[in-house]
DNA sequence: GAATGTCACGAAAACGTTTTCGTGTTAAAA
DNA sequence: TTTTAACACGAAAACGTTTTCGTGACATTC
């Protein structure tokens, strides 16, 4: 089994230095057209390419870029690997992945793991389990060290670093005000517990709507779900929950889910309750999922452009790795990207 | 902002060699105890991580494996990168993504990118336009450097490695079976053009499903899509030949899809037609996406068990790389995952 | 013929490790 | 007191590049 061919090895066989062969593929007029051309058709022949590994610690660079993401089976979460990839590899760079599972040991073991060299910064959405605890100081270390950081969509206020963001506060707000301008009058929220940041802020965009249309929001109305729990799996428990909400309510006509699984559910139930959608009960969910659009009736969706943040995102963490040369003072943007709301048919 | 701390860094602090640094770090008995402990104490304190580009030029190993999909937004093929990252992490690997987007070029590209010295070795499910092209040079020619392949699910016969590989066939004739032992007289096959294996295998099992039982396959209840489109993007298109289908045969009772949207959309023209699901048509498609749990009525799937796929794979690769050792003669093997039948309510 | 300049190339350092081998110091053995 | 052994450490090579600087050979100029 052959291994790649370095300089050493094409030097030795033409009988020249290293430096020279090294020159002569760089096409430095240092070297005569002879050797130039000696050297470049044995490399070529041999299929030379230099080994990047050593070209890393050379320049003290690697090209690469880690990605730490919660989950990877999951519309949102792919779609914004597909972004980073994207824009990446145009720019010259490699993705690198770390899925911490929503676990906060994984997330810090899988970026230590990353941040000795293989990489030169990180793209990342933060665990629940780490907004939970609210422990940050893998992050505050990490670029302590130099190594940049871009957040994404989990953010945290506490760490001033680039951020891409969804409008999450006016995609809720939108949302709902399309129900209320469809002619809802008593519209439930289905929403997660408030330590995960997007769930608080689609849930404050909630109340504000309601509130610009002088309507008071009812306690019985919001459901908080504790979504530690893993839905995919206990999908009755959900639904459960929400049939609770329809009972408790004697009217319910409209339904604001902060994410795709729990709108879903929620239409689910209402059939089985004998109500219409959306004659009788008017549903939008909070997604980029593909769930939305093959659903019977097709759910409204609040859409998040994932891909666009994981471009976005892309982009702000080379920028900051190609300017670093200038060492400015540090500057930290915190990108807010728009929401689109896809209208199907779970709305009239 | 400061830099990784480094060996020579802390030699230079504490006045002794880098050797003794190493080695004391290393905990080898040619150290003192006296020194030892300064040393430990000076890098845990400054929080001394060995850089991994240097020890992967020494040891010419990296501890990454390359993964190259065709597509990411994509159940199966997120499924499989876990199911990779999962035994990776597990023993000691890193994972990096390359995306071909179902492209010949981009896939050699991305290939060339990480083949050198990036990784360690491949896990990769060919692209579509390479099935197409047949052209698989980039695949010998990394292999004849030494570099290790893995391929999964779309694999190809041409080329000696180790394979991990979805029972297709017999996936797709349980599938067919099921819906003659069900009562359909008259299945209809939505299947793609012979180029893609895994179509073609899945059309074989309907055949010899058929067979078995005694039953003449029908031209026209086979239609073959041409699958270079996108149809998340067309979905129209699709449904369009699908309710030809319908339309050109008198009485259609069962439908094999060889993947989720071909039998949603099939589901979905059904009910246009004013079938019902599963009393006048059954229909079964081929995945493991997240689509057919959530539709209504709940799709009756072959299950590919696509995170097991990865872990195989991986677990072939890091196999492969650690015992390379030996250089024992190449021995390359294939393993078949078994498919499961997932009933839901779209058969009887 | 001496001074200067150009050309074509090689030596060596550097990136951050690990490891082999050599060496000076001290303590124990003869 | 000399020999030997153990001990504790340092020098240097190696992994594969790129790049700076030095140098010998030859040609040109005065």
């Amino acid at each position: 089994m052959k291994r790649k061919i370095t300089l050493k090895q094409i030097a030795k066989e033409l009988d020249v230095s290293i430096s020279t062969v090294s020159k002569a593929l760089r096409n430095s007029p240092e070297i005569s057209n002879d050797t130039k051309q000696k050297v470049q058709a044995f490399a070529k022949l041999y299929n030379y390419r230099p080994n990047n590994i050593a070209l890393s610690l050379k320049n003290r660079k690697t090209n690469t870029i880690g990605i730490i993401i919660p989950e990877i089976v999951h519309h949102f979460f792919s779609k914004v690997i597909r972004g980073v990839e994207l824009v990446a590899n145009n720019r010259g760079y490699n993705v690198i992945i770390g899925l911490s599972n929503e676990s906060f040991s994984k997330e810090v073991i899988n970026m230590e793991m990353l941040a000795n060299g293989s990489i030169d910064g990180f793209i990342l959405s933060i665990s629940k389990e780490t907004q939970q605890l609210q422990d940050f100081h893998h992050f505050t270390e990490t670029m302590s060290q130099g190594m940049p950081i871009v957040m994404f969509d989990r953010v945290v206020s506490e760490i001033d670093c680039d951020k891409v963001i969804v409008d999450d506060l006016n995609g809720a707000k939108n949302a709902v005000e399309k129900l209320i301008i469809n002619g809802c009058k008593s519209i439930a929220l289905i929403t997660t517990k408030d330590y995960v940041s997007v769930g608080k802020l689609r849930t404050q965009g909630y109340l504000e709507a309601l509130k610009d249309h002088k309507m008071t929001p009812k306690a019985n109305l919001i459901l908080k779900i504790d979504d530690t729990l893993d839905f995919e799996t206990h999908l009755d428990e959900l639904e459960e929950e929400i049939e609770q909400l329809f009972n408790s309510n004697e009217y319910i006509d409209g339904v604001f889910a902060v994410n795709e699984l729990y709108a879903l559910s929620a239409m689910k139930v209402a059939r089985k309750l004998g109500l219409n959608i959306p004659n009788d009960v008017q549903v939008i969910g909070f997604t980029d999922g593909v769930l939305s659009k093959h659903a019977t009736p097709g759910l409204t969706t609040v859409s998040q452009h994932a891909q666009q943040m994981g471009e976005r995102a892309a982009d702000l963490l080379i920028d900051k790795l190609e300017s670093e040369i200038d060492t400015e003072e540090e500057e930290f943007q915190t990108i807010v990207i728009a929401t689109d709301l896809v209208e199907r048919e779970s709305t009239k």
